[in-house]
DNA sequence: TTTAACTTTCAAAAAGTTTTGAAAGTTAAA
DNA sequence: TTTAACTTTCAAAACTTTTTGAAAGTTAAA
């Protein structure tokens, strides 16, 4: 396989995750492009790369920012800016990690903590189901949270080697 | 807040979770509505309970099964079918662990390992930047792969007594 | 300043996904 | 076997999300 092909591919498979998991696929194919691109790359050269719009490029570029996953350089004389990705895979993990928990866990946790709270006649097979399934999930939720500030307090080296082991 | 109320609250929670998590957010409220149910309910009932047609019912109910979190109970004498939610969190957790491993990470991880052989010229940058970011992100995939298989050989005693323990 | 090289916005269009419901299929009971 | 109670299918419609691109906004350099 040529690495032209091989980078294409990669793309493909990066988006096609992306989209699975809820993140847009443009976005998640803007970041495989610059995780295999040894330089930053401008808008333009995105744009062109994956024949998208300037808009499009723009606005997932930001996202991409967002995410604290690409970060933007300027060059000294120029007025363009150029985007460059973090390729430490661990960071990009704790990042995501990172972000989804703010995003959707964090209020996720605070429906259920306020359902939690709902009152009834602990008689009613009703009230009793819903009371231990919304704690059973509520207790799931806490515990990923917990892992995942854990995960992203953790240092590269402790994860590789000692957060991994305890699940051998 | 009163049952009811605080049931649909957890039904339109859950379903916009599974929206954000890839998880159609149709399927992702009947598997809420069967979770607070004490009793099986028909594909009736379900009709009604969430306003959805007969078709998008059935193939809902049908894509929970698959997943596993649902099973369909047949009463003596009774043409109908019921459907009832396991309403174990940490099985479910496992349960989706498993299928999203066996539906993305795997197919992803055969890609991953194809691109981690392409050979090229190691005084390219271009190719030094696809080479390491592609291997990378394969060792951080099968870290996952692993954990996900501990997972869901863990028995329910071993998390709950080391994850939960603060929570309960 | 002014200019022009760039970035950002956003309404409309396109693409993608989900839902509907009527018709076809299945099967348990009579 | 026939019937009718139920389940399944799938093409078309509705809905949601993403993308486009032209216009507006910004700002560094001349």
């Amino acid at each position: 396989m040529e690495l032209a092909e091989a980078k294409q591919k990669f793309i493909d498979t990066w988006g096609r995750l992306g989209s699975e998991w809820g993140i847009n696929r443009t976005m998640a194919q803007v970041h495989a492009l610059l995780l295999v691109s040894p330089d930053p790359l401008s808008a333009e050269e995105v744009m062109s790369q994956l024949s998208i719009s300037r808009g499009n490029a723009n606005m997932t570029l930001r996202d991409l920012i967002s995410w604290g996953l690409v970060e933007k350089q300027h060059r000294p004389g120029e007025r363009k800016e150029y985007f460059f990705a973090d390729k430490d895979a661990w960071n990009i993990a704790r990042q995501v990690a990172k972000e989804r928990k703010k995003r959707e866990l964090e209020p996720m946790l605070r429906v259920l903590n306020e359902l939690a709270e709902v009152e009834g006649d602990s008689k009613d097979p009703h009230f009793k189901t819903f009371q231990s399934s919304v704690k059973d999930i509520r207790a799931l939720a806490q515990n990923a949270n917990k892992t995942i500030d854990t995960m992203v307090r953790a240092e590269e080296n402790w994860f590789w080697s000692t957060f991994f082991k305890l699940f051998k």
